[in-house]
DNA sequence: TGTACATCAGTGAACGCGCGTTCACTGATGTAC
DNA sequence: TGTACATCAGTGAACGCGCGTTCACTGATGTAC
């Protein structure tokens, strides 16, 4: 279903530059992180001066921005269209880790420090609170037999503003919260290196992770 | 037990002044992050001209350093005396939390997004090491009685170069990599900010899997 | 199809700033006789 | 105790660099008649 293109040559060229530039910030940010992106060094990659990206992005948050909007977004199409085939809890953390994988600073740039003097707007929450909606989607559908309560049930059944209207029970609400950190857990320190030289291979201990949040 | 000093009055003026430098750096990037740590501002700060802290510190390079290891030692520090004091893996856990609360760019500092351009030099290592020791420590000293095998087990076992020389059970082993991964997991989240709004108590969650670590 | 006009992408110069780091130096502090 | 000398902390100027951002501008592209 492919939409008819009402856009004018002008938009179209607009929207091709600023996803150029988008692309070379995130080169740029793969070789030295977030924190070193810099739109002068963007427009001498592109061989254009350094005013002519102003006309594509008003400063350089708003160019982070659109980056962690972006990055949010690949996540949660990435979860969604796995979510609609039909994937389970553990097909979900497989995705996660080569989303992850794929492109480690994307990771950081959302779920790593937080970017000094950056503030996040309040769009990205909407899609990150999407990303959480498939999670908890699974986490319903696939309820284990035999469900051990845990104590932080009635804590998490009693305010979930964070689930907003999804009716997933405290059980799945918990198993979430525990994919979500345990998860990043492993992969952060894998991902920032603290596990070379340890002699050991991360992809097992993510899978055996994952075993044990199956069946919690 | 206090050792005679036998310290010029120059060394101990040099000690005063590189530690004063420190806290100024610590105070910066509690402020704003590690990677905006610079030296100039550093010197403003004390009332002195930039080259002066040359004296002091060969580059950039050798006072971040420097942080680092007293990060590590700190936590090493923390543990041990914890340990000795006879604390269980839930007490560790619990001093843990303790430590990241305490200053929250510390800990992103040696277990966050790795910061642009900095390489840990080797004797960093060393001091990390010391932590898994006393974790590791605590983990076989507290085996619960019927600890279900696991399919990593017979993987870590294999290559225990992480490990050194320490006489623990590949039970251990896991419990004491889990430990790390999950906690950490739960405390970059939580410093990060990625709960707040979310309406539940980060402490709830993170005495959960505590729980949780110590009858697995 | 051709011309007049409006729109807009990109330029180059400039502003003010801060960075890490070097260098030759002054002046104070310690050391040796 | 006093003097001569060596050591070393700190200064100020300088280098070269890059940053984000503004501004008045040229020249190309699209639009309206």
């Amino acid at each position: 279903m492919i939409e008819p293109d009402t856009s004018t040559p002008r938009e179209r060229y607009r929207a091709q530059v600023r996803e150029e530039i988008k692309q070379h910030a995130w080169a740029q940010i793969a070789a030295a992180g977030a924190s070193a992106l810099s739109l002068n060094a963007i427009a001498k990659q592109m061989g254009v001066s350094g005013p002519a990206l102003y006309r594509y992005f008003a400063n350089r948050d708003e160019l982070i921005t659109e980056l962690v909007k972006d990055a949010y977004r690949s996540l949660a199409n990435t979860f969604r269209t796995r979510a609609e085939a039909g994937a389970d809890l553990i097909a979900l953390a497989h995705a996660l880790r080569q989303w992850a994988l794929d492109d480690p600073q994307r990771y950081f740039l959302v779920y790593g420090t937080p970017v000094p003097g950056y503030q996040a707007p309040e769009d990205t929450r909407r899609i990150a609170s999407e990303i959480m909606a498939v999670l908890l989607d699974a986490c319903t559908a696939a309820q284990p037999p035999h469900t051990p309560p845990s104590p932080l049930d009635p804590h998490l059944a009693e305010d979930r503003a964070w689930a907003g209207e999804h009716p997933a029970p405290p059980a799945a609400l918990r198993r979430a919260l525990t994919f979500w950190t345990r998860l990043h857990g492993e992969l952060s320190l894998e991902l920032a290196g603290h596990f070379t030289g340890m002699g050991f291979d991360p992809a097992q201990l993510y899978a055996a992770e994952t075993q044990a949040l199956a069946g919690s």
